[in-house]
DNA sequence: GATGAATGAGCGTTCATTCAT
DNA sequence: GATGAATGAACGCTCATTCAT
């Protein structure tokens, strides 16, 4: 009982580390992250953040590993459209607006090449839970006749690569304007859609 | 005369540095990159480094410059095709030909938000010259009877942006079997394109 | 309790490198004061003498303070004396012998621009301690009718600039006699009283 | 004849290099003068300064000659007055004057303890050339009635001292106001002469 | 006489990490 | 479990001076 007590502290301290760090990011940037600045945020001394995370770098993984989450609970989340095509716009647009809310995250995410990473982010070689999801709901477009016959993995993944290239320039050039971000998806998902929409 | 010899030994020398600090980048990757690591490779000082880079940023810029020549020639290569559409697959698959010759330097020079690079990389406010060089092959294609009518300023964009995703990712992933790379090109343009093909 | 201790060692600590730091410049001069040299006088790594101040500046700031506390206090220390000018002329004396125990430092302090330390030292604009206190001397000197009326702000002033010049003198020249020093601040102060003297 | 000739250059070349010399004290301030900076200013390479320079202390040195050149004849230069405390106080404002054009080299000079630069600043065992014209002027002023008898050696040397440290705290204070720094000196030097006025 | 590339030594500073308490 | 002093290794950079050309 004690042991289950500590484990919820553990995780609740651990928990405002992994706030302190995002925060910092959000301010400073990557380069701005510390073991020194998170340790002094979180009112603790550099030594002890090392009770929670082995290195810097598991520090970083925890990060990433939340950050994923909340790019996947975008990408999962309701929407209600009247057709595919729109719903696949609104999901696409959500993703990248929680991507924009992290955009160093995001990029360090993304490209990092480390196993554990990569295992999640990958898309060219296996696929990412967005993308199987992503196939599906072509899928069922095709199902309900909103589009044609298609090889919908291959779209999907051209699809998800289109808005990933996409998400990275928004981040690059700091586009922050909305209507513009949903448009450009908008132009984006409808050049790739076009010749499978009936 | 004597002039000229000296302004071309600079340059060698120049050279030598830049070519020793690509390799570091290739070995170490950007944090690599150091002037003392620099200087050591090329069987100098530190300090002599600044004979040749004002700072740091400065060698990080020529490399960046470097960099950004070799993929605009890649990109404006000709290419002898049947198609437009061949040609714009051709010379997307030797621009990421030449992008995966130094990936750490592509990502630093299409992330930074350094003023002077961006205004080389920006393609969602204004155009790349690569971009705008696609654009007119479209526009040659659809005169030749090759496209449809459609927004090719959007479209090429579009083209644009998904490529740089399939770029990125092939970075990431480290997938370097050039048919691979080639075959994913075909699939991600020929979705862009396939709705107006005639 | 464990909290004073610790800020007790710490104190001392500091101490440690101030009276390093000392001796670095009574031996190699104010340009010889390098974190580094102070870090291996005290056997530290150079790193570690950030844990106690903050920037180079910050230890000479402490430097200074330290100083001008040994000068105000040799300044304000009481003297038994016969007369208010044999008590001017010791507490100039006393003065002097304590700048001359730090002439490097004496001097940092008197020529510093920085406005923390001018706004101690300024003198002509505005009245340093000391300053005030001579005057205080000055007018105690007149209600007891060893001096004339006069304008003893002026006089003090004129007093303070004096002595300044000839502390100066005395660092440069390497005047070290004790009896030179005081038969000089005598002549010195003489002239500027002989004209106010009952 | 031919090596006149290049005496004569030399002496051109090297006078080229100290005023650049001043002009970088005067702009950036003594840490700011590096050879290079210097070599930069007149068009050389760095290397170049050392066929006039042995060192960068022997630059040094000359620009101290020329300083204590420039003083000496602001304080000589005649001046037309009614007597002889006005001629005084004349010539000290002529003289620091001088001194606020050139503030850094002024104190580098006036505290420099090399040999050669303390046999022409020495005051207090010695005599400067001013000092000795001071005491000139004083004895004529007591030729002429207008000083009673006086230890003037003494009287002269205490008014240098207290005008050197007058010059100091202007420099220090950045007091460049002409009519404050007259009136500063008349007080100063008021107060000495008082006790010796007929 | 001038060049200017190169050295060598040094500077202030930062940081992840360790470990005795 | 937390402390926080200390390390050790590195970083970018500056400068007086030398010397082959």
């Amino acid at each position: 009982m004690r042991q289950k007590m500590t484990e919820d502290a553990r995780a609740s301290v651990k928990g405002k580390i992994l706030d302190a760090s995002k925060a910092i990011i959000r301010n400073k940037g990557l380069e701005g992250l510390s073991i020194r600045a998170v340790a002094k945020s979180v009112g603790f001394t550099p030594g002890s953040i090392y009770q929670y995370f082995d290195h810097k770098e598991a520090l970083l993984f925890a990060l990433l590993e939340e950050g994923y989450q909340i790019l996947l609970d975008a990408a999962l989340e309701d929407i209600k459209t009247e057709s595919f095509e729109m719903m696949i716009i609104g999901k696409f647009t959500n993703y990248i607006k929680a991507a924009l809310t992290m955009p160093d995250l995001y990029q360090t995410m993304m490209m990092s090449q480390h196993p554990v990473v990569l295992n999640k982010t990958e898309v060219l070689r296996k696929e990412t839970k967005a993308l199987v999801y992503l196939n599906q709901l072509l899928e069922k477009g095709y199902e309900q006749d909103e589009f044609n016959d298609a090889d919908f993995k291959a779209l999907g993944k051209a699809l998800w690569i289109s808005h990933y290239g996409l998400t990275l320039r928004l981040i690059t050039e700091q586009i922050k304007d909305e209507a513009v971000i949903e448009e450009l998806v908008k132009e984006q998902v409808g050049f790739l859609l076009k010749g499978i929409r009936n």
